[in-house]
DNA sequence: TGAAATGTTGGGGCG
DNA sequence: ACGCCCCAACATTTC
């Protein structure tokens, strides 16, 4: 008898470098790969909408790829345990291969799925791969995950060694019989009105597109990332995240590649050092998420459960629809909702003011970004919101409130970013795009701006916004004294 | 992976 | 020629 194992994938849509993939089709001689839309067991963290959109065509690109190697990606909807255990039967498969994830929530999932299988004598296998190094291996002298960044990286880099990535099959032999599977469509993954139109000619989901972006930022960005990688207007980040989240590139791939380019003289170590450092940063928030799994939802420093936050509707809806009237924050908010994406220093800025100036919980930036970002990742965007509102790891410091008007003019001191995604302002001349209610009667009128009409005011005004911060800092510190 | 307030320094204008 | 003031420019400290 034929041995037949599915593989399981989840964020690990990628054939190169999967070792799932990998051990399966060097254990069985019929593969069935299988994909199982279950949202409800991600609760409250179902994919946004962003990352629905980015999900429907990553997982359209594996299925292409799968034909192109004549096999079929089975893709069935429901509670994972069941759906895994009826195709087990139907097909007859000894087992279940699948890559890890480390979201808390999942980690219960798939921990109980294992074991339930286990019990009914099936096969299966878990891999690593998602993240440089597993959670539980980076650890300080007494054992314990660290809380801050610089030593976790010390530690991660001076012990991070990898073997090379494997490298994509040319088949997947397949199993003779054809089991049922749901049309891609059917998923309902796309959305009804087309608010993604933006979105296709700004990203290429899938492997194939993974592979394109990281070989642009290798042979293009990477060595002037430091340089550049704060400027919005210049687009000198990778726009790797979200292949990563998805699992279509592995971080091992990308060191691989790094390492290749500085073998071959392209690159120097030292150029490449800060990316990889960003690198770090994301096995530090799955590290983190993972050892303090309350998180996605609670402050770490759980003297902040008490911090006065003062949720106030309206003004989140005008940072959400990016009407603050901070030229760069509203810059952000706007490419945020047009493309999935937003520039990492403006993602910093924007939620600064949010959580700083209007004193609006974090988790309400939390999750307007998990659902406007193709990018969304629970780790980071945990790990990102605590650390702008203070309460996380390494957290910035309480005091250090962002000037949304220096910081524009610090990253975007020719307002070319703000010009292209709020084109009211477009023709303020940059002395004011930061500025714009200082400007002149005459230069408003000139640019064709009226402000409070065609473009808001501040929603705050920034040395009120910082004092209130401050304020209500000073507040939690008083009533924690002693505690 | 700040900003603002405060302190210090040094060059140029000017009496 | 000299001291005084002004005020950038830079450095430090405070939030």
């Amino acid at each position: 008898m034929k041995k037949k194992l599915i593989v399981w994938f989840r964020r690990d849509l990628r054939l190169a470098d999967n070792p799932a993939l990998r051990a399966a089709m060097e254990d069985a001689e019929q593969v069935i790969p299988l994909y199982i839309w279950s949202p409800d067991e991600e609760s409250p963290w179902e994919p946004g909408g962003a990352s629905r959109w980015w999900l429907h065509h990553s997982l359209k690109q594996l299925a292409s790829d799968m034909e192109q190697r004549d096999n079929r990606l089975i893709i069935r909807s429901g509670p994972c345990q069941k759906t895994l255990e009826s195709l087990l039967s139907e097909s007859e498969s000894s087992g279940v291969y699948w890559n890890r994830l480390y979201d808390p929530k999942l980690v219960e999932r798939d921990k109980s799925i294992k074991k339930y299988l286990k019990e009914a004598e099936f096969e299966v296998k878990t891999f690593p791969g998602a993240i440089l190094k597993e959670p539980w291996e980076v650890v300080n002298g007494s054992g314990k995950p660290y809380q801050v960044f610089t030593p976790f990286w010390k530690k991660l880099r001076a012990e991070y060694q990898h073997s090379s990535p494997l490298p994509k099959p040319r088949e997947i032999p397949s199993p003779r019989k054809h089991y049922d599977s749901l049309a891609l469509d059917e998923l309902k993954l796309l959305p009804e009105t087309s608010w993604d139109k933006d979105f296709y000619s700004t990203w290429q989901p899938g492997e194939q597109g993974a592979k394109e972006a990281l070989a642009d930022f290798i042979s293009n960005k990477i060595a002037e990332y430091q340089q550049q990688r704060d400027k919005p207007a210049e687009e000198g980040t990778s726009l790797l995240a979200a292949h990563l989240h998805f699992g279509e590139l592995t971080p091992r791939q990308v060191w691989e590649q790094v390492d290749r380019d500085i073998e071959k003289g392209d690159l120097s170590a030292q150029d490449a050092e800060p990316y990889l450092r960003q690198l770090g940063w994301r096995d530090f928030s799955h590290q983190l998420l993972f050892n303090f799994p309350e998180t996605d939802t609670r402050p770490l420093r759980r003297e902040f459960e008490s911090f006065p936050w003062k949720m106030n509707a309206s003004q989140l809806k005008a940072w959400q629809k990016g009407l603050t009237g901070y030229p760069v924050v509203d810059a952000g908010m706007r490419q945020l909702w047009k493309t999935g994406t937003m520039h990492n220093r403006v993602r910093m800025i924007v939620a600064s003011l949010l959580v700083k100036h209007l004193l609006i919980p974090w988790q309400e930036g939390a999750k307007w970004f998990w659902d406007t970002l193709v990018d969304a990742d629970l780790a980071n965007n945990t790990m990102g919101w605590q650390w702008t509102a203070g309460c996380g790891a390494d957290a910035a410091p309480y005091f250090r409130v962002f000037n949304p008007i220096l910081q524009g003019e610090k990253f975007d001191p020719e307002g070319d970013y703000v010009r292209l995604w709020v084109p009211e302002l477009g023709e303020l001349p940059k002395k004011w795009i930061h500025r714009p209610w200082e400007a002149s009667e005459k230069a408003l009128k000139e640019a064709g701006i009226e402000l409070g009409d065609t473009y808001p005011r501040p929603i705050i005004e920034h040395q009120e916004g910082r004092e209130q911060a401050l304020e209500a800092y000073d507040e939690l510190k008083e009533e924690t004294k002693g505690k």
